[in-house]
RNA sequence: GGGGGCGUAGCUCAGGGGCAGAGCAGCUGGCUUUUAACCAGUUGGUCGCAGGUUCAAUUCCUGCCGCCCCCA
């Protein structure tokens, strides 16, 4: 870390001690109003006085006269400091003043002779010194790693970036008053997993000092949340933080947020129609409404989210993009060794993989497809008219998952069967341990339910137009910072 | 994992075997209605790291590191 403060900025921070100035004092000056709205009022409320705090992101000087921009969380005014109405010792501070520092203006409002809302000083006090420049004023900070490493200087440099993250913050409200709306309960749920599970997903491994017990950060919420459906809890969700051991890309970081929603009563039918409403919520939250239409532009192209989605079947979708059934065994086997592919994860794991490959990249517009291979499905309840199917969906636009459903498996022989077959596998991104407690909780009788799962982070690159998910991301993971750099 | 591109001042970027460049920011001075203010002067560099070729390497070569894109 070279130059963390800059010699210039150490030798300003000097200069105002001595005017006596407190380049860092304990509070600003009360009565401080925001100042976009200010500057929208510079007619309505002409040659009131006003006070206004923020950062200062420009200036043009005169020698005896000083124009700042001042940005708050609101937007910007510009200020107008003249020596003769300001106090000699205010006035003098200007010459200690840096872009970047914080500042709070008092005078009156107006305009200047061009017509710029202007607060005319009488009165300037620094509230906070900045030891390091602001970047260039044109070209804010551009470098993708740069700015997410200094995400605090890409918030204040890129204006669009603090909207983005509004936006994210929109998108996550209107869903949440989706559940209210049908009394839904939001809950906590154990991010220290004893066994982990409801995905298949290398974990994060810590430790417990004083229980001296491995535990694993989750991969996802789910097996608690349907403890809650044992426990009562009818409708319930959870906006869960959890974490994967996979590498970096632009669509994976190792935290994402995943929402999952389970309803008593209900199945993948009914979470199908909830999640046209959430996904609607936040299309509009995101400022997606064009011509009376919810659409998201990603990857250049238009992806209409007006609901309802259509609903395809997986088994129709297969057959018409490999000209063979799902069941055809010797078909799949020949195709996968035609890819010089080997038949390492038996016969379905084979159609799941030549799914992948051939149909949800066709997937361009919203569409549910339904009905997944029960071998696939380990927490899905199967069909009860084909014991190879199970009743699940998974939302698809623009090529990727958006949202994953199942009926839930609630017999709990069934589910212990499974996870002795996972186990048993020993596939290492599959669970390693069987989860009794889980297997025990629905011996104690689940309702039937639906339950729905949706990666927050890639719904909102879709929605806002993001390509790279650290763009949606306040704090991504990235590779540590070289020592001296 | 393979291929390609990039890495130069705090920031945004030029340059291409022979003195290390511009704009912004900073510093000094001037300027009372600007808003990418302007004018004059000026500070600032391990040219990602390590090795090689060469009289001479930031430039060419090799390896490594980081970032981006494409492919698997």
């Amino acid at each position: 870390m070279k130059d963390l403060f800059h010699p210039d900025r150490l030798q300003k921070l000097e200069e105002i001690r001595s005017l006596g100035a407190d380049p860092y004092p304990a509070r600003a000056p009360r009565g401080r109003e925001w100042a976009a709205p200010a500057a929208a009022a510079a007619d309505a409320r002409a040659g009131a006085t006003v006070t206004i705090h923020g950062r200062v992101r420009g200036r043009r000087g005169y020698g005896k006269l000083t124009f700042l921009d001042l940005v708050d969380a609101s937007g910007k005014i510009q200020a107008c400091l003249q020596q003769e109405q300001l106090p000699p010792a205010e006035f003098a501070l200007l010459g200690a003043l840096h872009l970047g520092d914080f500042a709070s203006v008092t005078g009156t409002l107006g305009r200047t002779r061009l017509g710029e809302p202007t607060v005319f000083a009488t009165r300037f006090v620094l509230l906070s010194k900045a030891l390091l420049s602001p970047p260039e004023k044109w070209h804010g900070l551009t470098d993708a790693e740069l700015r997410a490493r200094m995400r605090y200087v890409d918030l204040f440099s890129n204006p669009e970036m603090a909207q983005r993250f509004h936006k994210r913050a929109a998108i996550f409200s209107a869903m949440r008053r989706v559940f209210a709306a049908h009394e839904y309960v939001e809950v906590e749920t154990p991010v220290l997993h004893p066994v982990y599970g409801g995905a298949a997903a290398r974990p994060f491994v810590t430790h417990h000092n004083a229980l001296d017990m491995r535990l694993y950060l989750r991969i996802a919420p789910e097996l608690y949340l349907k403890r809650l459906l044992v426990g009562g809890i009818e409708r319930v969700c959870e906006f869960a933080r959890v974490f994967r051991n996979e590498g970096l890309s632009p669509r994976h970081n190792p935290e994402f947020t995943m929402l999952e929603f389970y309803e008593a009563y209900s199945d993948y039918r009914g979470m199908a129609a909830l999640t046209e409403e959430l996904l609607a919520a936040a299309a509009e939250a995101a400022g997606c409404r064009h011509d009376g239409r919810l659409v998201a532009r990603f990857r250049g192209q238009e992806v209409d989210l007006t609901p309802p989605f259509p609903r395809r079947s997986y088994r129709e979708l297969f057959q018409e993009a490999l000209g063979f059934a799902p069941e055809d065994q010797a078909a799949v086997a020949a195709e996968q060794r035609r890819r010089g592919l080997a038949p390492e994860r038996g016969h379905w794991q084979a159609v799941n993989d030549l799914f992948e490959e051939k149909v949800e990249p066709t997937l361009q517009q919203a569409v549910f497809v339904l009905d997944y291979p029960k071998a696939v499905s380990p927490l899905a309840k199967p069909s009860p008219e084909r014991p190879d199917w199970a009743e699940r969906w998974e939302l698809f636009a623009c090529g990727t998952e958006l949202a994953n459903a199942f009926s839930e498996l609630n017999d709990p022989q069934l589910q212990l069967r499974n996870f002795e077959e996972q186990v048993a596998a020993k596939d290492p991104e599959a669970p390693n341990q069987v989860d009794w407690d889980y297997v025990r909780a629905l011996a104690y009788g689940m309702p039937p339910a639906g339950g729905c799962g949706i990666g927050m982070d890639r719904l909102c690159m879709l929605l806002l137009g993001v390509e790279n998910i650290r763009e949606v991301i306040l704090f991504p993971h990235l590779r540590p910072e070289a020592e001296g750099a």
